[in-house]
DNA sequence: TATGAAAACGAACGTTCGTACTTTTTAGTG
DNA sequence: CACTAAAAAGTACGAACGTTCGTTTTCATA
């Protein structure tokens, strides 16, 4: 690899951690270049603009997503079991990121803000969500769930937002054991005997 | 009541607006004194800094929730009815607020900011859920609900977030249909017969 | 090893923002 | 009506940010 592909691997890495942990407007060029020791210029070079920064940072957080929670279940079959495992992957991914998901942070911080960048949020979340419609949809159709599939990734998903949201108000056990009891109940409600 | 009362109740009214529009950040002095027809510093003089000014929205954005939906039910029994009605001004509400709620988008925007903004966010949040849990506990008392009163409110809250996000997403029906029909689930779930 | 391109640097510019200071205008009161 | 305190305006400053430009350093290759 090219000495400039392999700094801004670095530098993307580094640059989801902090656009994580703070967001994508508080991503500074200045203070990345700080932090990866390098010169704001020669940080800049790299994108040639901010806007085109945030994209390539959520473009690098979406292949961190894809191998940590795609991948790994990519093989596994029949679809229930694959929903469940792709959920616990899940949480770990979020959990790998400080208990927090830069696309649904993104998607507050850019709701309003039209652009390329508030597009590609949107297409990601939307493209995330019709891929767990489409494995409940599969599982539906292996016979081993029933009910309606966008209905159930709905509440699954709301679920998700709800455990991150709650954990962070500080709702009693909402990171752990209410999210897992909620999943147990949703899935149970539409699963066949 | 003074000029000076009078005009910062104006400010307020439309920085609210604008803050639920945009965010508490991107509401900035300068833009706020053009929409309000006012010099930066002579709307400056009313909050004396910025935080003071995201302090006061928020108190204000609280006034205002307060009289939409927590006077309107507040002799309403019993607590099964209190409750129902209640999330449906919630929603008229969060309507009324052009579809977003300030503190939810606060929450996410200051979550890794430590500051008084932080601190009051998340205790507006607090009391909201601990208002929606004692509700739900009074059912429970009353004999027409049962369940963990928390685990209900935890997912009742997770609904209301998920109609919010995935609405923006653009998921089939978010918004409307697929909350009432997860909150008729949940509720029906958890009544006593 | 020599060379040209890529990468990184340093300094500066234009803009935006919050804030401070001073002055002018407004409004309430004796 | 006069007077004073509050309210609003005008101006200015300093800091932070994204971006540009010219220069220097590094690296791959011939």
């Amino acid at each position: 690899m090219n000495k400039g592909k392999h700094t801004k691997q670095q530098i993307l890495a580094t640059a989801l951690n902090v656009a994580t942990a703070t967001s994508l407007n508080d991503l500074t060029i200045g203070g990345l270049a700080t932090v990866t020791g390098m010169s704001k210029s020669g940080l800049f070079g790299h994108f040639n603009s901010k806007e085109n920064l945030q994209l390539e940072v959520l473009e690098y957080a979406q292949t961190i997503f894809i191998e940590s929670v795609i991948v790994p279940t990519n093989q596994v079959k029949p679809a229930l079991d694959k929903l469940l495992l792709t959920i616990e992957c899940w949480l770990d991914w979020y959990q790998s990121q400080g208990n927090s998901c830069i696309f649904v942070a993104a998607s507050v911080e850019f709701d309003d803000q039209p652009g390329v960048v508030r597009d590609l949020v949107k297409k990601r979340l939307q493209k995330w969500l019709a891929y767990l419609t489409g494995m409940v949809e599969q599982a539906i159709d292996e016979g081993s769930m029933r009910g309606d599939a966008k209905q159930i990734v709905f509440e699954l998903y709301s679920l998700y937002l709800g455990s991150e949201h709650m954990a962070w108000v500080g709702f009693e056990d909402a990171q752990h054991s209410r999210f897992k009891l909620a999943l147990k109940s949703l899935i149970s409600r539409h699963q066949h005997n």
